[in-house]
DNA sequence: CCAGACGTTGTT
DNA sequence: GTCTGG
DNA sequence: CCAGACGTTGTT
DNA sequence: GTCTGG
């Protein structure tokens, strides 16, 4: 896990829920791929601040910006003892926002049908991540990878992982970058609980009329 | 010591 | 930058 | 992560 | 099977 997830909500709605500034323009997607742009909070220390970063950790030392490719997701167990990741687990974790995101399920005759999980109450969530910032050039790439743990009761029948999503009363706790402390940091990446996530297959994954975000939200309505 | 990797998921 | 393997 | 390509010749 | 692109 976690190849992709979707953002389908208005960005006021986001950032009301989410209670941050922003100065950029996001658009909704119903496919969020690695390499692409998404969502993410950090905090300054004072306030909550949104941006897009590249999926795709690049760490500030990386000679090749192509190892991004390679840090898609960082697994919640050692993260504070791999080079990849420690520097940004000690000063560096983000929110990756979303609505919802994907597992694909092999089946007995060898096909994958792809699941989407979402909450029961149908409200956006947020993932925890990481983030860097990497000199290329003149200009300096952000880019952030998300945390994953064991799975829960619901995504366990899918997929042997799911990505670590936080609770709103530990935001504050995950983004502060004065907090040091790793052993409370990392009790914090587990697995949501499954009694508020819910699970439905998805027709395909393929860009296509039938796969926009109205198609995503009349699914959902209709449940 | 230097050189080379630094990651995860899933194996048609 | 920091760790591992040779 | 999955989906899709996996090639060359010759050039808008 | 393995690499690339999204």
């Amino acid at each position: 896990m976690c190849g992709r997830f979707s953002l389908a909500e208005d960005i006021s709605a986001l950032q009301q829920y989410f209670d941050f500034e922003i100065s950029e323009e996001i658009s909704p997607r119903f496919n969020i791929a690695p390499s692409q742009r998404i969502l993410t909070v950090i905090s300054d220390g004072q306030k909550r601040r949104a941006g897009t970063m590249k999926w795709g950790l690049v760490p500030f030392w990386a000679k090749d910006e192509k190892i991004g490719y390679k840090m898609i997701n960082a697994r919640a167990e050692g993260i504070d003892e791999k080079p990849s990741f420690k520097h940004a687990f000690k000063r560096r974790r983000c929110l990756i926002l979303t609505d919802g995101f994907y597992e694909w399920k092999k089946q007995e005759d060898g096909n994958k049908q792809p699941y989407r999980f979402i909450m029961k109450d149908k409200k956006p969530f947020a993932f925890a991540g990481l983030w860097e910032t990497w000199k290329k050039g003149e200009q300096p790439l952000h880019s952030c990878t998300i945390i994953t743990t064991t799975p829960n009761e619901v995504t366990e029948d899918v997929h042997d992982r799911m990505p670590v999503i936080l609770h709103q009363d530990s935001y504050d706790l995950w983004l502060n970058p004065k907090n040091d402390d790793t052993e409370h940091l990392k009790s914090l990446l587990v697995p949501y609980p499954a009694e508020e996530m819910d699970l439905y297959p998805v027709s395909t994954m393929v860009n296509s009329p039938k796969n926009d975000i109205s198609y995503i939200l009349s699914q959902l309505n209709s449940k």
